[in-house]
RNA sequence: GGUGGCAUAGCUCAGCUGGAUAGAGCACCUGCCUUCUAAGCAGGCGGUCCUAGGUUCGAAUCCUAGUGCCAUCACCA
């Protein structure tokens, strides 16, 4: 049983003996640092249903529980706060729970099934810093949700259709030579990306020709010749061309080969694919019976839309005059084919930018209107931009930060911090190179993760990402550290795996339990909020917690036996944690550093 | 213009359903390596919690209005 579900109903029944109330609920807190106790009742709450100054009502019930309760061995009345002093023994057993736990905090799978969509790139360029940050979120949220207890689909909607492709395909005819990923070495998504950017090239020449020859701006860009061809190309496409189907396939084919090699560099993984070439059809069906039904309406033009001025939006359109699928289409058949793939889920969680907030509100309004009951278990997971110094990422400017370049990079950075302090004599390069992976993805994904994901986020790419302070690295070389210590546990032969037998605590390693205990609350807090955030300040607080102990008593030069056992029990559970709270984060942790 | 989000130390961020003197890291300054890894620890400096009202015993937190930044409101994605 939780201390605190001790304490309330034991106060609730102090409350009741000395002044016959019966409280609704007792509100409680740890007890801040400058003052002794370890849990904090507030009393001013109190004061609505008891006659009586805080501190007397405070002393009282303080007296009450110290009478009581073995674990209460003390109390001071602050105001309206009641600090309780809880004895050394609790937190010892306490301890020892946690300790036997192997799979403390995480909750095993029900059945409770869930399917969470992250990643879902367009095709015609390579990933970027923006993609790193929803790949990692959505990754990590999978985790988590996993961890609270969850059954988890990880998934995502690959948009390998539509003019950006044609842009690329036409652009690869007209000016690439037959090049291929392996004639130039490139990865495939690059390859194909660069065509992108040769087209919006080509593109803006044509314009400008027939800007200078007289005509009209908004007519050049709307007309200019190699435009007009990629929309004949995309027609073709609908129309099942055979040799345009076959460049697409092809070109597509490069993509996710270079695609595969970013996720399974960045760490991430998925249990399923969809490609809107498989589903941008379906949901035209459903807008046809949602005619039928009167959710839907059809225009003189024979557009398709939806009244949502009644709930607070506008119109929507759902179907283009020419019969023509509208991204808002596709969603909806997506929604629907992904709860059909699977009868057990009971809600979908979307991790896309906030930038379509408006775009879901009124998705998952359209599905709730056709009748779908799951649509109220439908979660946008929105986060902020990542923005540059210089302001927003633009592909075609070339001011994206790419991926892969990105985590070459922290590598490179991992490997020149690594160098200077000396501390790998005797790894092999091929370990080296691995750890220096570890390390700079580490500092990346915590970076990255440890902000709110609704708040936006301004990278700098001329300041290098930290490896100081509230940092991965930092919190993977506390890791190191406790290996390094269970290493010569093991060597000097101390009987660290018997019981415990100590009575009394250091406070440093009663604070240390502390922060232990609240791991499994802090797993389910950061499931219900989707927040892998709150997982890394959890795991940033827990580190400095232990390097302090760490700092301030020895561990194995401990010459008390019990004391020595007891640290090295906790150091390898702090290790544990680390290890646990980090896999949420899609963070490694390295055996040295 | 309508709607939504954000605003906390020079910079980057915490701050749980309202609770004590608003916390970390970076940067800057001062100590600590013959003893378990100094990517560390201990301490110092640094705040009109955007502004003005309101609710409350109590507001960074909740409500209202305003300001600033961002997004969105297209037969775009």
């Amino acid at each position: 049983m939780k201390i605190q579900d001790v304490l309330e109903k034991k106060v609730t029944e102090g409350i009741h003996t000395l002044y016959s109330v019966t409280l609704p609920n007792v509100e409680f807190q740890p007890t801040r640092k400058d003052f002794e106790g370890d849990i904090t009742v507030v009393v001013f709450p109190m004061l609505r249903h008891v006659k009586g100054t805080p501190v007397q009502i405070g002393e009282q019930v303080g007296a009450y529980l110290e009478k009581e309760l073995d674990i209460v061995i003390g109390f001071n009345v602050v105001k309206g706060f009641l600090n309780i002093i809880i004895s050394d023994a609790f937190y010892i057993d306490l301890f020892r729970d946690i300790r036997e736990n192997k799979t403390f905090g995480i909750v095993p799978q029900s059945d409770d099934a869930i399917l969470v969509e992250y990643s879902s790139p367009n095709t015609n360029k390579p990933l970027h810093l923006g993609h790193i940050r929803n790949n990692l979120l959505g990754y990590s949220v999978a985790e988590i949700l996993k961890a609270s207890g969850k059954k988890v689909y990880k998934t995502q909607i690959i948009n390998d259709r539509g003019i950006h492709i044609c842009k690329s395909m036409l652009a690869w005819q007209r000016f690439g030579n037959g090049e291929t990923p392996k004639s130039t070495g490139l990865k495939g998504d690059k390859l194909v990306g660069n065509y992108y950017v040769a087209f919006d090239k080509a593109y803006k020449v044509e314009v400008a020709a027939m800007i200078d020859v007289g005509t009209d701006k908004k007519v050049a860009e709307k007309e200019a010749p190699i435009l007009l061809e990629a929309q004949q190309m995309l027609l073709k496409w609908e129309a099942g061309d055979e040799a345009v189907v076959a460049l697409w396939k092809k070109m597509n084919g490069w993509v996710y080969e270079g695609f595969e090699t970013t996720y399974k560099n960045l760490g991430v993984d998925f249990d399923s694919y969809l490609y809107e070439s498989d589903t941008y059809l379906l949901g035209k069906d459903v807008v046809a019976d949602g005619i039928k039904n009167g959710v839907f309406h059809k225009k003189e033009d024979g557009s398709v839309w939806i009244d949502l001025t009644a709930e607070g939006l506008d119109e929507k359109i759902v179907l283009r005059s020419d019969g023509t699928a509208v991204y808002m289409t596709q969603d909806i058949g997506t929604a629907i084919q992904r709860v059909k793939d699977h009868e057990d889920i009971n809600g979908m969680v979307y991790t896309v930018g906030n930038e379509q907030d408006y775009h879901f509100k009124v998705l998952f309004l359209i599905l709730k209107k056709l009748g779908f009951t799951w649509a109220d278990k439908l979660y946008h997971l929105s986060y902020g931009m990542v923005d540059l110094p210089s302001g927003k990422m633009k592909s075609r400017e070339g001011t994206v930060v790419d991926a892969d370049d990105l985590m070459e990079d922290m590598t490179k950075t991992a490997r020149a911090i690594s160098e200077e302090l000396g501390k790998l004599e005797n790894y092999s390069d091929i370990e080296k190179q691995s750890l220096y992976k570890m390390i700079g993805l580490g500092a990346l994904k915590y970076y990255i993760l440890k902000v709110d994901p609704k708040k936006r986020i301004l990278f700098n790419p001329e300041e290098s990402v930290d490896f100081q302070g509230n940092t991965g690295p930092f919190i993977q070389y506390t890791y190191a550290r406790i290996q390094s210590i269970l290493r010569k546990a093991k060597d000097t032969k101390i009987e660290w795996q018997n019981e415990l037998k100590i009575t009394g605590l250091h406070p440093k390693e009663k604070e240390l339990i502390k922060q232990l205990q609240v791991f499994p609350d802090t797993i389910q807090l950061a499931a219900e909020n989707y927040s892998p955030a709150v997982i890394a300040n959890y795991t940033y607080d827990l580190v400095r917690e232990f390097n302090s102990l760490y700092q301030q008593v020895s561990i194995l030069g401990e010459t008390d036996e019990e004391k020595k056992v007891l640290r090295v029990q906790l150091s390898q559970k702090v290790g544990e944690v680390i290890q646990s709270a980090f896999g949420l984060l899609g963070v490694a942790v390295p055996e040295r550093m």
